[in-house]
DNA sequence: CGCATATTTGCGTGTCCCGCAAATAGTGCT
DNA sequence: AGCACTATTTGCGGGACACGCAAATATGCG
């Protein structure tokens, strides 16, 4: 069952995650302090540190929770339907929510794309990122192994793919962060970059 | 031209980060001190810092520079090899010296190897490490860009190349370092990893 | 040899992260 | 509702870290 006591323990967590991304994205990294993410969620300082072990844990919790939503994802794809067709319409799917650039009023939209770039750029928050993105792979790699049959502890194989998803999801991020004025739809630019990888990535002829 | 100066500056950087290591796989992350690693390199804590900018940066130094040599090995191997074979092959020369395993002395062999599983599992590192691979993810791009006649700026395609090459080597390692006692040869783990992801991963047949 | 430039060092500061124990708040039972 | 039980929050204190700054030291070069 929800106990209260559950859901608000998530809601200050996430509370606290949202405040830490906020505030960087504003102000950048070393101006926030920790004790501004928690007098933000109205919670103290060693609170803050109940909920996570550091200052980029917090504003990589997210990134952490989207991430292990396509693990969740997978595993609700017909089993019938082809691996990489599965794995990319998990991927795509963690989209339609958008990442929180959508939760911004448009006004500022500029200024928070930008805030957001420069905090993906902070090589702290970067590994604590990445990190995340590992956890999260794991999960994939076990959905992965569940669906194939094939074993975690003796085969690489579902590792691999797992590794192989995640990085064509990274890819397909930064190259849409990168790219300049009119992008290419982010969806397009995903099912691409698992194409390529599902084709093997051959050379291109010349 | 190599001056003194040069030298002794990454002499000291290695020997950091080296120092790092050893003690942090003996004792554990976090009953190694910043003035220990400083002090069996023979020198103040404040130059630790001028070094690397944490002690996490420090243990992952090595990986990185490890990293790094796949992406220049990659441009040393001849224009007409396929790319996948150049790319298994740059990413095996690195082994040829070992993991750092290799210049332990065999006595307390069981206990280094322990140890450095232990260091790999302390949440600091991973972030880290990850990290380390990032950059020479980049610098391994830039090269399969080269390589292939491919634009950073507009295709996916040489960050894929890239990023599923540093998958197939990590899942390997990983492998490697989980699998119980006699494990499989990682050069065949490494050969095998590579060849999966350039066959596009099928899912195997049932 | 001695000047110009790098590097190392010591010191001070602000922050972080966590252990511990007291206070507070929800949960379940009668 | 009342009450005991457990989970969570909070304040306090400590140890360590990372870095700016300026003085001291080492190196390279004419």
């Amino acid at each position: 069952m929800t106990g209260l006591r559950e859901r608000k323990k998530a809601e200050t967590r996430a509370a606290l995650g949202w405040a830490a991304i906020h505030l960087t994205a504003e102000r950048g990294y070393d101006n926030v302090r920790v004790e501004d993410i928690a007098e933000a969620v109205g919670v103290s300082p060693r609170t803050f540190n109940n909920y996570f072990s550091s200052k980029a844990e917090a504003i990589a919790s997210r990134h952490l929770d989207r991430s292990l939503r396509t693990a969740a994802a997978l595993r609700e794809r017909p089993a019938d339907e082809p691996l990489w067709v599965a794995l990319t319409q998990a991927a795509l799917e963690q989209l339609t929510r958008g990442p929180e650039v959508e939760a911004m009023p448009s006004p500022g939209h500029a200024q928070w794309v930008a805030g957001v770039r420069t905090m993906l750029a902070e090589p702290a928050l970067q590994g604590e990122r990445l990190r995340a993105t590992a956890v999260a792979e794991a999960e994939l790699a076990a959905a992965v192994a569940e669906r194939t049959g094939t074993d975690l502890a003796t085969d690489m194989y579902p590792r691999l793919v797992a590794a192989a998803a995640s990085a064509a999801v990274a890819v397909a991020m930064q190259h849409y962060l990168d790219s300049a004025d009119p992008p290419a739809p982010i969806d397009r630019l995903i099912t691409d970059a698992f194409s390529q990888v599902a084709a093997g990535l051959p050379a291109p002829s010349h």
